[in-house]
DNA sequence: ATGTATACACTAGCATACAATCTTGCTATT
DNA sequence: AATAGCAAGATTGTATGCTAGTGTATACAT
């Protein structure tokens, strides 16, 4: 079919190999989300997307489509096609979701994580001990950990809709991480996670992860509307 | 651009108009899933389905991509598109995910939800009392009473997590309340549900929820598993 | 100056042609 | 008999032209 080499064979440009673009183009846009590099109100446009990654509208239309219904894109009314904007109504609510989804995958890690599974809990909570103060670093790790425990969760409806939770979190600006109070807060509440799921205790990690998310969303709000009374 | 008495027009098949077809693919396709006329594991082709509806195959290919983010559709390695196979494991997993949800979500409609909206939620509970024996009348009736309490919640995020879940369990057959038995049942467990959201009381009502998601889950399992001891 | 109508440009929806890939079954070779 | 290789057909991925619909500007009327 093709050269006997094709494992060694790699594209002439950036663009990717035939039955790949589509996935390529859907990273590509939500990495650009999750930096920043596309705000939240922008409006996204179809030939752009396909001129910027050098492929035709049809794989940016399968991307679009898939983000669409991740949330991540929305309708305008008379405006097209737009990053989603989240309003204060929607951070609560959104803050609500993840505040119960969070809380039962750390009840169900606590149950069925594999022994494997919770060692690798407790590495990271080690690794992140020794990433204080290195905030870039801080932000990636925090993800980290937190996928962890969705995995550990052994529920495939569980994790999917945890990972469009976090995605539309990264919608509203950078990592909380950033900011060196809520990197040590952070710290301390990861550990009694991440202990009581090694003790396989899912109420008090469950409660933990509660916990966790509350104090992030008063965090979160403060600096999302510093003005407002929380 | 068009006959003056556009407005007037109708389409000369059933074709829909332009800016309506993909839409009107992914529905055909989400009620032949629902109503079982496609089942899980049954091979997906664009062209068939494209012939089917009389359109191209590029609003099939922008349903398809949706329903597949959805978890409605997956790719089978060896075989293609197929629709969503769900095992015994994944049963355990939606069942799971979908007592924390409608928990949550009874929970949020005691808080939150208009007296109207409550008023409503009394008014399909005495619907309910009066269809018992309809037995299609009463599938339709409890989807209806579980989208009340959805709406009644407030958060767009949980009523779309929801809106999948109902849709995958749709997957697993027909609905449980063709079962004499469990119809009655799940009247009891209805009110209870509703009386408690009209008290305003979150604990109880989500309680009643996660009860009632139980149950439910037991008669699927001694259905879907006669064989085995559950 | 304000409202209305017409023309124009822009964008996403759609259809279709073309290309790459996969499946499958056959054949030749061992 | 088993297996590698090949070829035909099937199916999805990709590119692109065309069109309907919608926003915007300009001209005209009041």
């Amino acid at each position: 079919m093709r050269s006997s080499l094709a494992i060694a064979r790699v594209p002439t440009r950036d663009v990717p190999r035939h039955g790949a673009r589509g996935a390529h183009v859907y990273h590509k846009l939500r990495d650009a989300i999750q930096k920043g590099e596309l705000k939240p109100g922008q409006r996204i446009m179809e030939v752009e997307v396909a001129d910027w990654l050098r492929v035709s509208r049809t794989p940016v239309r399968d991307a679009i489509r898939r983000l669409e219904s991740e949330g991540m894109l929305e309708h305008e009314p008379r405006n097209g096609l737009v990053i989603a904007r989240i309003d204060r109504q929607a951070v609560m609510e959104l803050y609500v979701m993840r505040e119960t989804l969070e809380s039962t995958a750390a009840q169900l890690c606590a149950r069925h994580a594999s022994d494997m599974e919770v060692l690798d809990l407790m590495d990271l909570i080690a690794g992140e001990r020794r990433l204080q103060g290195n905030y870039d670093a801080l932000a990636r790790h925090n993800r980290q950990f937190h996928e962890a425990i969705h995995r550990g969760a052994h529920n495939r409806y569980l994790e999917k809709s945890l990972y469009t939770v976090s995605d539309s979190m990264g919608l509203l600006g950078e990592s909380q991480m950033r900011l060196p109070h809520r990197a040590k807060t952070a710290l301390a509440e990861h550990a009694e996670i991440a202990l009581a799921i090694q003790r396989r205790d899912p109420e008090t990690a469950g409660q933990a992860a509660r916990r966790h998310v509350q104090t992030a969303q008063r965090e979160r709000l403060k600096r999302l509307f510093p003005e407002a009374a929380v």
